[in-house]
DNA sequence: CCAAAAGTGTTGACTGTACACCCATGT
DNA sequence: ACATGGGTGTACAGTCAACACTTTTGG
């Protein structure tokens, strides 16, 4: 029995899955999702915050199950039995362990996915549905943002994840009705071009809305 | 590790759902899902298809997994992972044992459940908010129904499961709009009123659409 | 001055909702 | 005759989608 997160972020404009690479066999030097085995006691929900603290660093992220997976066949070894969760992680929490060795793990975009292990290729597709599906009533994208953005990073994230191109007008209007965010005071630095108001979540915890998207 | 089914079925108007009675310790006489241990080298979903025959004494009906539940304390004999599923059958398929004793399944309405062991309240009331989620956005309905069955029945099963009532008109205008169903020749029969016209589900298998309550 | 994104409204199409009456049948 | 659901359309309100130009800043 074993556990595997589907760690999402969003960096460069791409939806990012962190991948790492098998040091043992079967799969050996294929990419895969971080996971393995529950320590003694230890429940699921316990076991996948462990495999995000020490793989990507990070905690107090959004989390969820995303479901079971035992089909026959699915790890060559027997019979395997695995919980998954997913992850959305703002990218500038992410702390990458640095060692250059197998094991290693690093973000890769979705469109360009490498060989994957086991059936994670299929368990990554999966959690992108359910993702794109969550992301349509509720405010779950507060945990992929930091916390103050602009309405444009807001809406890139969207775009990202839902793969299409919004209108700037509508996107801002319909996202503005529903309240979850507030204008605050501060501008975005730095930038080359004219700075954008910031905004924020207003809640950062997990809430449900009626749909709208 | 156990699997336990959420059977739901549609009767005398009412969301109803398939519970034993425990015949052992801990919770004795209280009321339980059906479940169990899953044999030797059967999967998770095995394990559910080999409950609902056994309990509900039916095939082919709707069946999706719901969650896996791992809470510490759910179980006080220890921690016990159990793999959730719900299946939603057609009142007429059920056959229910008849033996009079401890374990004899039997269909309760969710306004009146009895006392329930371990933490299978919040999985009855977790599979009813999916169930109603799900019933918005697929044609799962079809595995509540008849093969063939009138406007009405299917108004009623939403109504049942949804737990409000809706408008006939608008319902009919929305549902026909989605070109689920087809119009038969048959007639409903034995009814003390005008007989209505039978439709059926143009495909009985489970697909998605585009969210339509 | 140029590039890049910020910021800002209106219109037409579509969808959802509210609502009431006569009809066919079995008892 | 009466009770029960069968069958049918319209009008108003709300929501969604398409669409373009001026402004501000950094380089």
């Amino acid at each position: 029995m074993t556990v595997d997160v589907v760690i999402f972020t969003i960096e460069g404009g791409d939806l990012k899955v962190l991948l790492i690479e098998r040091a043992n066999k079967p799969f050996f030097g294929d990419h895969a999702l971080p996971g393995g085995f529950l320590l003694q006691g230890e429940t699921t929900h316990a076991a996948a915050l462990r495999i995000l603290k020490e793989k990507a660093g990070v905690k107090d992220v959004y989390i969820e199950q995303l479901y079971t997976f035992d089909d026959k066949g699915r790890d060559p070894r027997g019979p395997v039995l695995s919980v998954t969760y997913f992850a959305l992680v703002p990218p500038s929490d992410i702390v990458l362990k640095k060692e250059k060795d197998l094991q290693a793990p690093a973000l890769y975009p979705l469109r360009r996915l490498p060989k994957l292990a086991f059936d994670h290729a299929g368990i990554i597709a999966y959690a992108v549905r359910r993702l794109r599906a969550k992301l349509g009533y509720t405010n779950a994208a507060f945990s992929l943002l930091p916390k103050f953005f602009s309405l444009f990073q807001l809406q890139k994230t969207y775009e990202a994840i839902m793969g299409t191109k919004l209108d700037k007008r509508n996107f801002q209007k319909k996202f503005l009705s529903l309240r979850l965010i507030a204008l605050t005071d501060k501008m975005e630095e730095g930038m080359r071009q004219r700075p954008a108001r910031l905004y924020r979540f207003i809640s950062q915890k997990p809430s449900e809305l009626k749909k709208f998207f």
